[in-house]
This record gives C-alpha cells, sequence and structure tokens, in this order.
DNA sequence: AATCAATCCAACCGCCCTTCG
DNA sequence: GCGAAGGGCGGTTGGATTGAT
C-alpha cells in the first residue's frame, strides 16, 4: 500500500531472460554467493530489478531443480499435500525436492485441477462434487468460490477471453490430450575453465516418468521394456568385490576410475560387496530396460528385470502406510537408504552440483525410484564431466534429504505441525 | 497452408511478513 | 514502537506453442 517499488523500474528490461543475462547471473551468484538481490543487478551487470532476478534464480536457474514432467507419485504427493495445506504452494514445494512453487501452481492449475474435477471431486475441498457442478465439468468453473475471482480480474481482457471461451458450443470442443510440459532447456552449472558456466543438459532418450517403475508394476506384456532386458544374468552369488562395482560405474560414465575410487572407496568400505553389486545391478536393470540406448554395450551380463522385480516385491517397506520399496536382492532397507543418500552426497560434494539426491518416499514406487530417475534423466555422461572437487559450488552443501512424510496421517499431521508453528 | 482455439508456463504484480535501524 | 527495506508468497497475465479445423 502505498509502498515504493522494490527498484526503480526506469530503464530495466523486463520479459523473458536471454541466455547472456542468464549466464550473467549464474556466473555472478557462483562466484560471489547469494547476497542482497536488490544488489545484485547492479554487481552482476544487468538491467533488471532484484525481484526480477531473485524470480529467475530460485525458478529457473538453481542448480538443484529438477523440471521435467511430474511423476505420477509427485502428482499424488502433490493432492495429498494440497488437500491439507490448500494454496500454500511454497509448503507443498518444500516436500518436493527439485520442484518450484511456481511449477506446483502452475502444474496445479493446468492439469491437477482438471483431474480432480474429472474424477467427480472439487479441487478446493477434495470432496465430492455436487451433482449440479458435476455436471459442469468445464474449466471456467475454476471460479470455484464463486463471485469472488472476478473482483481481482478488473481488466477487460480477462473477461473478454472468458467469454470466448464460452461462447463455444461445449460439443464442438475437442480436449486435447495433455501433453508433457515443455522440454525446458535444463540448465545445470558446470566449471569450465573460464569459470561456470551454464550447459544444456542432454535430454534424456526418454522420459524415465512416463514409465511406472515402481515394483508393482508389471513388465510382463510390455514390449518395450523387454526388448532391452533381453539378456539374462546368473544372480550374483559370485565372487565379485566392490571394485566390479567401480568398474561397472566406469564403464557407462566418463568418470574415471580412479577419481572414482577416491570418492566412493571410503563409502563402499562400510557396505558389503553383495551389496553393492545387488544395488549396482539393479540400477543397470532398470535403466537398461527404460534406456537401452544408453546401454548397447553392457547387453551382455545384465540382470533380468524380472528377476529384480519378483525380488524386490516381497520386502516390505519400512515406512507405515507404503507399497513395499523397490529394493533388489533384498539389502537391507535401510542400508540401501543410507548407501544411495551417502554415495550421492559425496558425489555432489566432490563433482560439481549436477548429481544430486533426489530421494524421496513415494507411495507408489518406493524410496529410492527418483534418484535413479535423475540419475538417468540427466544423462550419465553428463553427470561427471567436471570432476574437479575445487571447482565443486559451494551451494551444493544443500544436499535435500529424504522427506519425512508419506502417508496422509502423516501428511496431516505435518500440516497441522505447521500451522502450529 | 492458414486460421483459430486451447494450453502451457515464465514472468510479473502487489500484498504480507520479517528484519533492522 | 515505528517505518522502511527486503524478501516471500499466491494470484494473474500474456506470449509462445500446439492441435484442430
Amino acid at each position: 500500500m502505498g509502498r515504493k517499488p522494490c527498484c526503480e523500474k526506469v530503464g530495466l528490461r523486463r520479459g523473458p531472460w536471454t541466455s547472456e543475462e542468464d549466464q550473467k547471473l549464474v556466473s555472478h551468484i557462483t562466484n560471489n554467493g547469494l547476497s542482497c538481490w536488490r544488489a545484485i543487478p547492479k554487481l552482476a551487470g544487468l538491467l533488471r530489478c532484484g525481484k526480477s532476478c531473485r524470480l529467475r534464480w530460485t525458478n529457473y536457474l538453481r542448480p538443484d531443480l529438477k523440471r521435467g514432467i511430474f511423476s505420477e507419485a509427485e502428482e499424488n504427493l502433490i493432492l495429498d499435500l494440497h488437500a491439507t495445506l490448500g494454496n500454500r504452494w511454497s509448503r507443498i514445494a518444500a516436500q518436493l525436492p527439485g520442484r518450484t512453487d511456481n511449477e506446483i501452481k502452475n502444474y496445479w492449475n493446468t492439469r491437477l485441477k482438471k483431474r480432480l474435477r474429472s474424477q467427480g471431486l472439487d479441487p478446493n475441498t477434495h470432496l465430492p462434487l455436487e451433482d449440479s457442478k458435476l455436471d459442469d465439468t468445464e474449466d471456467d468453473t475454476d471460479d470455484e468460490g464463486g463471485d469472488s475471482s472476478d473482483v481481482t480480474m478488473s481488466d477487460a481482457s480477462k473477461s473478454e477471453k472468458r467469454s470466448k471461451k464460452k461462447s463455444k458450443p461445449k460439443e464442438t470442443v475437442k480436449v486435447r490430450q495433455p501433453k508433457g510440459p515443455k522440454p525446458a532447456p535444463q540448465l545445470k552449472m558446470c566449471q569450465s575453465d573460464e569459470g561456470p558456466v551454464l550447459l544444456k543438459v542432454p535430454k534424456a532418450p526418454k522420459s524415465p516418468i512416463s514409465v511406472n517403475p515402481g515394483p508393482g508394476c508389471n513388465y510382463d506384456d510390455d514390449s518395450e521394456h523387454s526388448s532391452s532386458s533381453t539378456v539374462t544374468t546368473k544372480s550374483h552369488e559370485d565372487h565379485r568385490d566392490s571394485s566390479d562395482f567401480i568398474k561397472a560405474l566406469t564403464s557407462v560414465s566418463s568418470f574415471p576410475e580412479a577419481e572414482l575410487w577416491s570418492c566412493i572407496k571410503p563409502i563402499t568400505n562400510s557396505f558389503s560387496s553383495t551389496a553393492l553389486l545387488s544395488e549396482w545391478d539393479s540400477y543397470r536393470a532398470f535403466d537398461s530396460s527404460l534406456f537401452p540406448s544408453s546401454y548397447p554395450q553392457l547387453n551382455s551380463g545384465l540382470p533380468k528385470l524380472e528377476d529384480v522385480n519378483s525380488k524386490s516385491s516381497a520386502v516390505a517397506s519400512p515406512v507405515q502406510g507404503m507399497l513395499p520399496a523397490y529394493n533388489p536382492m533384498g539389502m537391507e532397507m535401510q542400508t540401501r537408504m543410507q548407501f544411495s543418500s551417502q554415495l550421492t552426497h559425496e558425489i555432489g560434494q566432490n563433482y560439481g552440483g549436477i548429481f544430486q539426491e533426489t530421494c524421496y518416499p513415494q507411495p507408489d514406487m518406493g524410496m529410492s525410484w527418483s534418484m535413479h530417475a535423475e540419475l538417468s534423466h540427466c544423462g550419465t555422461e553428463s553427470l561427471f564431466a567436471t570432476p574437479n572437487p575445487a571447482n565443486a559450488p559451494s551451494n551444493f552443501e544443500e544436499v535435500p534429504q529424504p522427506s519425512p512424510c508419506t502417508t496422509s496421517q502423516e501428511l496431516q499431521r505435518l500440516a497441522a505441525l505447521l500451522d502450529l508453528i
């Protein structure tokens, strides 16, 4: 109310950011860290207001952003959280590592609201819609709450837009199949000789999220998967040791073996070699089935996905209310979590801000899937491009920890706690 | 091929809360 | 205690993209 704008707007750029602007901002923040947002544009040589810089950074340039299509598990988590938290997007986002409140909000408005309506549920209350409302599945009803929304939408363009929509007879409108979000360029911070640079992360051959990899899923009739994992291996009761784990990892990445050793060795020492090898086999089984093109040279020696699935299904989840976790070969769940967490944390810290722990409970898929998906999605080759510990961005200390909430009751409990604070 | 409508999502707006002098 | 500044947050906009006709 009568407050001065956050900055002098005269002469400042607005609208979409250019890649040069992105570079300047990223490079400044990488070198100097986050300080006063108002000062940043000047220091970074940008003709933007501080607020615009902050938004650009938090919603788009931050190295820990996940981007890409929301998984079904994420969708469900958003729905659960929204049921208890309402439109508190930032709180919801806090439970979804790598996602921003803006992203979730957009996703909610464009997809999830409709999904709820199509299920006959009120997006606000998550309760069944009354019959009268049920008939009206049009999007225009998103003014639910009724009369209030128009108060803020005073401008003519909006109502014009709306009347345009309404003027079209319902029957003639063909609903476009929702597609995945626009594949925004995935930018990650890397170090070059000249300093930090923004690199486009190569797209994964296929989004892992479009496939349900959970233990409950059935791959048997899925030719897409079976085609790539036709090679059977004997199981791994054999004489391999943890060095095989390292070799296997090295074989599909540009990660130098020596570097890998120094990074991972301390962790591997704490785990049995059988556990490590099982872990690695399970990665390969899933990854090769989803991204066969990434594994042309590895078709011999891959474990069978069916084997992995059959064994994983027997493992009970350690979290009440969750489905059995994907936990191939019976590695004890806590051990597995500990291993994954340590491994990704270690790599992230030593090798730049690309590899990150995004492991969190996923009711449909078990604990560790998302971490694996992240690995695949970034493209293994790009993960270890700059193995220079000295260049690791300082902000990579913020490795997200597994979220503590999974079930509806837990979510409600969390919401209640948040409200108390 | 051109046009129109639907959809997506980055960016913006403005209010609110917190911090600090 | 007060006011200003900074930052966070939820709601909204509008250009770009996509699909249908």
